[in-house]
RNA sequence: CGCGGGAUGGAGCAGUCUGGUAGCUCGUCGGGCUCAUAACCCGAAGGCCGUUGGUUCAAAUCCAACUCCCGCAA
């Protein structure tokens, strides 16, 4: 059988799974893997590869950085000379332009983390959870200009489980986006694949999440909003709010059970709560920013101010 | 050299500016009170104050270098 001639685009880890599958598909032949470039990462900014391409390396696969795709036009070029069967994009973080939409000729495939048409764009795992859905998935969609709009080939929907986090999600959907690829790429091969268009009315959007989405605002949220969102925030961007000026990430919660105002934080029997909308919080493992990760009761032993909550700084919107 | 916080009995912290007996809240162990207890009372054990060097009669504290941990940022 003639082999499918793919491109993969795709950076971080979240992609790893998917391009792995691609690499050892035998009806697949991967003459191109595009990535972001390499950016400074972590304490001491050193320089450091998009995970995708770490693997590619390893595994001698033909590598593209570049900051926009669109304008690498030799490397367009020498796709069009020879030839391109389909491109798979999962977690890029670019737009494919026109030129590269009409490139291939099986098509352009996008995995997304959503049962489109729902949360199109950046962060839809973490709105799943935000909003406390019970089941997401991974779709495959035919990609056109507009933003997450093709025609659906493929739908894999996903159960959420009860207390689960962006971090088991995100881990969970990786694999499942692999393994949707693989089917659909069955469906492909055998030219069975079947468009779907998306219903217009089911049209949500999850933007990009901003650091500052991860903070708790006790004082006019519920107990499950602060929930909900705590599970989709962590590990990334997670969550916080602000004790005496200071940052506090809030890293695992449970219900509580005294009565407090809205936005008021209390020691009660050795236990850090702070009350929500309709009802209270117990922020059971927290950590003041420059020290370890620890239990409330641990925070409370040592410490000696009011327990006040206070806005973020005025460099933070 | 991106910005910043930290290292003190098992845990979380104070003490460092203004060198001079190692302190707080817990935990652990023993005893007491109690129908009982994660509650309360009494008592005890447990620290070469991150490492190395310097200053000094004297360093957790001042100076220098180093190691490790963490928050921001990306």
């Amino acid at each position: 059988m003639k082999k499918l001639r793919t491109v993969f685009f795709g950076t971080p880890d979240f992609a790893v799974a998917t391009l792995e599958l691609l690499a050892h598909h035998p009806c697949i032949d991967l003459v191109g893997v595009v990535s972001m470039p390499d950016r400074p990462a972590g304490r001491g900014q050193e320089l450091k590869s998009p995970e995708v391409i770490q693997y590619a390396r390893d595994h001698k696969l033909p590598i593209i950085q570049t900051i926009n795709i669109n304008k690498e036009t030799e490397a367009l070029a020498k796709w069009e000379s020879e030839g391109v069967d389909c491109m798979v994009v999962l977690a890029f973080a670019q737009f494919l332009g026109e030129r590269l939409l009409k490139l291939p000729k099986l098509g352009c495939f996008n995995i997304h983390t959503s049962l489109l048409p729902k949360y199109r764009g950046a962060a839809p795992i973490q709105y799943a959870l935000w909003n406390g859905d019970k089941e997401t998935g991974v779709s495959i969609q035919r990609m056109v200009k507009k933003m997450d709009a093709g025609d659906i080939v493929h739908s894999h929907p996903v159960k959420i489980a009860d207390h689960e986090t962006g971090g088991l999600l995100t881990t969970r959907l990786k694999f499942q986006a692999a393994l949707a690829c693989n089917d659909f790429l069955e469906k492909l091969l055998a030219g069975k694949e079947i468009a779907q268009p998306q219903d217009e009315a089911g049209v949500s959007f999850a933007p990009t999440l901003k650091k500052a989405d991860g903070f708790l605002s006790f004082a006019d949220q519920t107990v499950e909003q602060i929930t909900h969102r705590l599970h989709a925030m962590d590990p990334w961007p997670g969550t916080y709010c602000f004790l005496a000026g200071k940052r506090l990430k809030v890293l695992q919660i449970e219900k509580a059970h005294n009565s407090l105002k809205p936005g008021e934080m209390k020691n009660h029997q050795n236990a850090l709560t702070v009350g929500c909308m309709n009802g209270s919080l117990r922020l059971s493992v927290v950590q003041l920013e420059g020290k370890k990760a620890g239990s409330d009761v641990e925070l409370l032993n040592g410490w000696r101010g009011d327990l006040t909550l206070t806005p973020p700084p005025k460099d933070e919107a």
